[in-house]
DNA sequence: ACTCTTACCCCTAGATATTGGGGTTAAATT
DNA sequence: AATTTAACCCCAATATCTAGGGGTAAGAGT
């Protein structure tokens, strides 16, 4: 491992823990070289398997790029959509999944959605779910207003996963 | 490290590789119970905590970013602003800190760019401390002739981690 | 003012990873 | 169509890491 002050490419191990519940491992590292002193995390690799069936990484852009046409004209900054994609990305590595659907991303993203904001919410579940009429916008309504905000679905699966997660 | 499948604490390398020219390492894993097999990646972390409580990588483009504008009409280009941000990553490295606050970033801009131009420097700080009136410029510009350019705070810091930085 | 949490620090023996070699396959590039 | 790249696979020796213990300090929350 390259040291991060001199690039020098040989580090040992000083110390190490898992973290996040052993969904990872940060470890101390000491260049050998320089003798300074730097923090690694070791974590499972995330893909998404598209509907064609590629696969490619995780990535939170691709979700904030999803989420940020919902979002037009509404109270939502760049730091909220960051915040947002991060729990998705958390609520993904939750299920424990190491290769994940597309769709799957999608479903992550409603819940934490909803709570940042419940138009755009309305707006990226029509599009996510095929709204195809006025009455499927009242029934989703409907629902908003007789569920109080809370946890659903895959959110739900990761508070049996991770139980602390706050 | 968990398995991303099974969920079981516990599994050894089966293979393990340098890539990214040593900025990382690439390990494959086996699940001690289910053996299963998954990739992982580590990588020294460097994280900014903006305000909002979302992290995203620190990166050298913002950086420069928000130096730029600071340097409108300066003698100032790409590569002095390539090589300022490359000082404020290390700065920064040098804490030894994997996460650290946007706050940070900011004062670790502050150094570096008063030796590379003091009027960028006095706009840049006028923003990033909140100058509010002529007497707060007044007050700057005295510190500075007060004190010699010379290493303060984070920089001095980086010299006592990291003695053989060249 | 206290508690909780997180990162940091140190130690050691036994358990585990690394890195050299040797390969295959699939996708991207020329 | 040939090449390159990146994952994937296997083996085996010994050098290295881990997990247990024990700590400190700073910050956030109560």
């Amino acid at each position: 491992m390259n040291c991060p002050f001199c690039r020098y490419e040989d580090s040992r191990v000083i110390d190490s823990r898992p973290s996040d519940e052993g969904s990872s491992i940060r470890r101390r590292r000491e260049c050998t070289q320089c003798g300074s002193r730097f923090s690694t995390s070791e974590t499972a690799v995330l893909s998404i398997i598209k509907r064609s069936g590629a696969t490619e990484p995780f990535s939170r852009e691709k979700v904030i790029n999803g989420v940020r046409k919902a979002c037009q004209n509404r109270p939502v900054d760049d730091d909220d959509l960051a915040l947002l994609a991060m729990r998705v990305e958390e609520a993904l590595r939750s299920t424990g999944q190491a290769e994940i659907e597309a769709q799957e991303v999608g479903m992550a993203i409603l819940p934490p959605l909803r709570e940042l904001d419940e138009v755009a919410y309305l707006r990226y579940a029509s599009v996510y779910r095929n709204f195809s009429s006025l009455e499927d916008f009242e029934g989703e309504i409907a629902l908003l207003r007789a569920l109080p905000i809370e946890k659903t679905e895959l959110e739900s699966k990761s508070q049996v996963a991770s139980p602390q997660l706050k």
